[in-house]
DNA sequence: TTTAATATTGTAAAAAAACGCAAAATAACA
DNA sequence: TGTTATTTTGCGTTTTTTTACAATATTAAA
């Protein structure tokens, strides 16, 4: 074994198990003790981990993450999920569909926040994995390649089983007429279920698709309850939208 | 061989095995390693590898999930994979569990098969993403993070719900007197459903858990139809489990 | 404090890398 | 075609890295 794969799973033990010991290392990877003393040296001069007594701690970093991230991006649908962010509360059920933005929204929720989430999109479940006490519930079904979300029935009848606090919603197309629509008929019947399934509908939405109509209606306008934009909440193309009781952040 | 030649086993190899060792690739390219050296330099000038003593690592590793990084034995669980993925036939209903074997057969399966396949592992399903014909079910349920499999009542049913021709699953312990057995209760849970669900039942071993007990049981030896193995199937050690019926890869 | 576990330091041996050079293969070109 | 330049490769030598072992010092815990 290299001495970098030992690296890695050093690192990854002290992860997995917030500590690990010298001696259990030597066994585990079959080099003397003195040899993982060097490796905790070398990772401990590289401060990634807290040489001690006996083994390595990791070093703490809880907030590091968080912040390193948020820094990072300005698009646009970074700019709507540093918005939506402020939505979710401790102890919230929520819902989320597989759109990008549900992703970004997903890497910058705070460690401190502790809800359930049901999502059917892998990279979603990927990502909130990485997040120390959401409680992830995947929703099972027919997985459809490129999208890397599960349709189906099973998506369809598993959330019309459950009732959720919050639901953030990517959106094909909005419109004060139409209201929201989908282009996938898969998608607008699963959209369909989450939104009777939650309390409170946010609909994740970037300028272009607003005033825009697919080929499937999800829902009428005033079902959602919060629109959640890049641009400034007071642009006049909003006007109608709030006339309708939306809210728009 | 063609130095470009080389190169491009050189990559594959790193993507399949983790690793690579000088050594090796010598006595496999037959060539010196000072030429295997060469290769790897240059390859590491492009940043597609990284270079270290003793050969290379991916790239890419610290966005690997645990289970991928930190993973010694992969050249006998690529070996198992390699046996394992001509079982799978085209029309097969097939259920994975969440093993990294099962991740690196998931890898291998020739574009021409074409196939169901049910997982519960985050990883695998991803995997499978990139597969042309398969079509991929995903069990849902609640999400273990570190392991990023789904678990729980939700899983168990689903699949007792199912029936499979094949099942490849990955063990925590195999031994002729108590049969197979798994350290988590959960999974010992799951995999008895799978089993029940399944006409043949392909263990996945290597050779480290043969004879290993853990806590809870899965099943008698009698329920296993083939164990695919690292090792020479005619090796002494499986003597007692062909007496029992089971055919040795 | 005493004792057992863990660290440190120095050393030696083994493995691997780097270097320089020359032979061989390949490409370039008159 | 023959000649020359370039690339590729292998080999011996030197240097560096990695590792284990032993002796000694330090730490933590009973």
């Amino acid at each position: 074994m290299l001495k970098e794969e030992r690296h890695y799973h050093i690192l990854d033990k002290i992860i997995l198990d917030g500590k690990v010991l010298s001696a259990d290392l030597s066994i585990e990877l079959n080099v003397s003790e003195d040899t993982i003393r060097r490796d905790l040296n070398e990772l401990s001069d590289k401060e990634l981990i807290k040489k001690v007594h006996g083994g390595a701690l990791p070093i703490d970093s809880n907030n590091l993450s968080y912040g390193e991230r948020s820094n990072f991006n300005l698009e646009e649908k970074n700019i709507i999920a540093k918005k939506a962010v402020n939505l979710i509360k401790s102890g919230q059920v929520i819902i989320m569909s597989g759109s990008t933005t549900n992703l970004q929204l997903a890497k910058i929720i705070p460690a401190d926040i502790n809800a359930t989430i049901y999502t059917y999109s892998l990279p979603i479940a990927l990502q909130l994995t990485e997040h120390p006490s959401i409680e992830i519930i995947f929703i099972g079904g027919k997985l459809h390649k490129s999208a890397q979300v599960t349709v189906g029935l099973d998506v369809v009848s598993s959330i019309s089983e459950l009732r959720a606090d919050l639901c953030f919603m990517g959106i094909g197309g909005i419109n004060v007429l139409n209201g929201m629509t989908e282009p996938d008929w898969e998608v607008s019947h699963i959209k369909k279920c989450m939104i009777s399934a939650s309390d409170k509908v946010i609909a994740l939405c970037t300028q272009n698709k607003v005033n825009e109509t697919k080929r499937y209606t999800v829902a009428p306008i005033n079902k959602i309850d919060t629109l959640v934009t890049d641009k400034d909440p007071n642009d006049l193309i909003f006007k109608d939208f709030k006339e309708k009781g939306v809210k728009i952040l």
